[in-house]
RNA sequence: GGGCGGUUAGCUCAGCUGGUUAGAGCACCUGGUUUACACCCAGGGUGUCGGGGGUUCGAAUCCCUCACCGCCCACCA
């Protein structure tokens, strides 16, 4: 029976005082110029010394040790109250004696149980001092002129009795100091007003017993939290739960199921029927039944979710499909409020097939929060919420939703920036404009694809790139982590689909072969639709639309992407993706030498291949036409040595040299190569260190020392190489 | 006061059990009028991984400590 709901406090930093009262002992003459005559405590709240039903002080404090056990004469009321000893009292603080008032305090409610003292409630629900009406407060006090002085405090507003409190304590003397003091004061998050601890009529769930089989679930593993560490919040708090007040005095909710018989006896049954049939049989005879006001802790209801939405306490086939659920995603600032409740209420309610107690939920994925700009966490009633439905209007649903996967590291929260917002907004059009670009060319998803069959190494190398990415993307969603999933699809539509497959497979498309043709048109719509089928959880709208449109005209969806299929490897051909990822690293290399030796945009210019062997041959012969293209190369020759005056560059073993007389910058590839050289040297001078340091081949693993002599292989090759194309550009023949 | 987490590029953030050349998006710089896309294309990394100490052959990663930031819980007469 206490009281103080768990509404939310705001402990605001006040300039209170601190009023230093002298209680006189029994039996001894009060005297102000005797101190033997008196105990002196110290409160921040003098008004709730007309609560008050004992003072305590240390029982091992030499300065009490004899008046523990003897009364004081409590002021103003004249109440007897004991001085006890307890250890909560810290004999440094104060004056080493407090005064306990139980009923508005929640340290002093403790006492007051331990040492069975009277809980004198002397407010009213308003905050006004109520003494007139009240039985606990008038049970044995002798009549006084004090006492009628007192009672004339009824009715007044707690602020106002504090002021006439110390007045008429300060006109007995018993006033010794007061003190500035400024301390913390707990605040209602709404009111704002102070809270004042205030006893009343609760009901309570004994959480204690409750948490033990959800402790038990989640330490053996059979409800497991991601990312682990919240487990500890978790075991925290239900090993230390305390009593669970579930009545709320509110106008919703679940009203609880007690009654009240005239004599006030309780009835608690499921419905009215049942309560006025316990009744019947207690009292004899019918009798009439009040029904209490109060509601259920929303908490408690929500408890309930896993099972009584599926019809709970029915056995409904939902219930029995649905229960345990694989996974409950939830923010880690109600791991408290719900997670822990409907653990408990599940296991309490719910049994599985061999009739042991059911958890509610597998695995308990725990996101980041999203804060605000500053970082705070976000709430009603301080104001400082985004509106996702703003930023939506702004950047679209699509690009809000694959922000937040984006940003959904485990562990983190998210601060939310707009400028990636904007980011994922470019993507999202990215892939219209993509769809639309297989849409110009043809590419609709005709009939079955088999893409495990096609033939050419552009063809295969995307279906193979395609299953790496829907691998990642798979396994990432299975360990939770989806920013990396958000990542992989993000990577492989931009960087390897548009930047690279698109642009590759241009000229087929565009050009005469139509066995050719079918075949990337066929793949390419097979791509962009597994695109569609990964992109989906991220981006739920705009791949659903693009699947309803890219489908072919006389053959419209039968299903909605949502139900389609997901993706999985279909093929398995690492030459194909080799020998494409060669071409694209030979590309790529030829255009940042052209960017970072200032050859002009526009210019051709030829390259010759070096050594190599078979997978360099079959770059000329088979993707000339492509580098051509994508380079800028006017031809390609195959070379015994690099021409003079060339740069160069190492690639897939060989040499491939851009034989730039006249249109290099000389100086630039000069410093392009040094640079590089540095970087190289740089590289061997670390490897060599580990190497040379005897305990590190002793003690790494064998594999690792492997790694790095290989390492150390390939630095000193391409340190070589560069070294030799700095000798050629330094004596240009 | 107790507990948890954070500090990595100008900004917002990745970097999972110690071995990477420390990455992404945005911003920025350079250059681009090729018939999907300027919400674009190509190229460029701009960093004492908060400070200090330790463990280790090896630390952004593990331990200790300090500083600052955030959150949860409790709150002192």
């Amino acid at each position: 029976l206490t009281a103080i709901s768990d509404l939310e406090v705001l402990s605001v930093e006040v300039k209170g005082k601190l009023w230093y009262l002298r209680y006189p002992i029994e039996g001894r003459t009060f005297s102000a110029e005797d101190p033997a005559s008196y105990i002196v405590v110290a409160t921040t709240r003098p008004e709730t010394m007309l609560g008050d039903t004992a003072v305590v002080v240390h029982p091992e404090d030499p300065r009490f040790a004899d008046l523990i056990g003897k009364n004081v004469v409590l002021p103003l009321t004249g109440r007897l109250i004991p001085i006890v000893g307890d250890d909560y009292v810290d004999m440094e603080t104060g004056t080493g004696a407090m005064k306990v008032t139980p009923a508005h305090d929640f340290n002093d409610f403790e006492i007051g149980k331990r040492h069975d003292l009277g809980f004198i409630n002397v407010l009213d629900i308003e905050g006004r001092i109520a003494l007139a009406n009240n039985a606990e407060f008038l049970a044995g006090l002798p009549g006084s002129a004090d006492l009628t002085e007192t009672l004339t405090l009824d009715g007044v507003e707690r602020f106002k009795a504090r002021d006439r409190v110390v007045a008429m304590l300060e006109a007995r003397g018993l006033v010794e100091k007061i003190e500035p003091h400024p301390h913390k004061v707990p605040h209602g998050d709404r009111s704002g007003v102070v809270i004042e601890p205030f006893l009343t009529d609760q009901w309570y769930v004994d959480a204690h017993t409750l948490a033990q089989p959800a402790i038990a679930a989640v330490k053996d593993g059979r409800t497991t939290f991601v990312p682990k560490n919240w487990e500890k919040t978790y075991f925290e708090w239900m090993e230390n739960i305390q009593p669970w007040c579930v009545s709320r005095q509110l106008w919703w909710g679940h009203q609880i199921p007690a009654w009240y018989g005239p004599d006030g006896a309780i009835f608690v049954e499921k419905s009215e029927a049942e309560a006025k049939a316990a009744a019947e049989k207690h009292y004899g005879a019918p009798a009439e039944l009040t029904r209490d006001p109060d509601v259920l802790d929303t908490w408690f209801s929500s408890a309930l979710w896993p099972f009584s939405t599926m019809g709970w306490p029915d056995e409904t086939p939902e219930l029995k499909r649905y229960y345990p659920t694989s996974v409950l995603i939830t923010g880690f600032d109600i791991i408290f409020f719900w997670v822990a409740r409907m653990m408990m209420m599940g296991l309490h309610f719910m049994k599985d097939k061999d009739g042991n107690p059911e958890i509610p939920f597998h695995d308990v994925y725990i996101h980041a929060l999203v804060r605000d700009e500053k970082g705070a966490k976000m709430s009603k009633s301080k104001g400082n919420v985004i509106d996702p439905l703003s930023l939506i209007d702004e950047y679209g649903a699509d690009a809000v939703r694959f922000t937040l996967a984006a940003m959904a590291a485990q562990g983190r929260d998210i601060k939310l920036a707009t400028n990636r917002v904007a980011g994922y907004r470019a993507f999202a059009t990215k892939l219209w404009n993509a769809a639309r670009f297989a849409e110009m060319n043809g590419c609709v998803a005709a009939g079955a694809c088999a893409p495990e069959t096609v033939t050419t190494t552009l063809s295969r190398w995307i279906v193979v790139e395609t299953g790496r990415t829907a691998d990642a993307v798979s396994a990432a969603l299975e360990a939770y982590r989806f920013n990396e999933a958000a990542a992989a699809i993000y990577k492989f539509t931009w960087g390897t689909f548009c930047d690279w497959y698109v642009e590759l497979v241009k000229p087929v498309l565009l050009g005469d072969d139509d066995v050719a043709k079918a075949e990337a048109r066929m793949v390419t719509a097979w791509v962009l639709e597994q695109i569609l089928r990964l992109l989906h959880p991220f981006m739920p709208f705009v791949t659903e639309e693009l699947w309803a449109q890219t489908a072919p005209e006389d053959q419209p969806r039968t299903t909605l992407l949502a139900h389609a299929n997901w993706p999985a490897p279909c093929l398995n051909d690492t030459k194909a993706a080799d020998e494409i990822n060669l071409l694209v690293e030979l590309v790529s290399a030829i255009r940042s030498v052209r960017a970072e030796t200032n050859v002009p945009a526009g210019a051709q210019i030829p390259l010759q291949l070096v050594g190599g062997g078979e997978a360099i041959r079959k770059l000329v012969t088979v993707h000339g036409a492509a580098i051509k293209r994508l380079a800028r190369i006017s031809d390609i020759g195959l070379a015994d040595k690099p021409p003079a005056g060339s740069a160069q560059m190492l690639i897939g073993g060989g040499l491939a040299c851009l034989p730039l007389k006249g249109i290099i910058d000389l100086d630039a590839e000069r410093a392009r190569l040094e640079k590089e050289l540095v970087k190289i040297d740089a590289d061997v001078a670390r490897i060599d260190a580990k190497l040379g340091n005897a305990d590190f081949v002793a003690r790494a693993p064998e594999e690792v020392v492997e790694e790095q002599k290989e390492r150390r292989e390939d630095a000193l090759t391409r340190s070589a190489k560069v070294r030799e194309a700095l000798e050629r550009l330094k004596t240009p023949a």
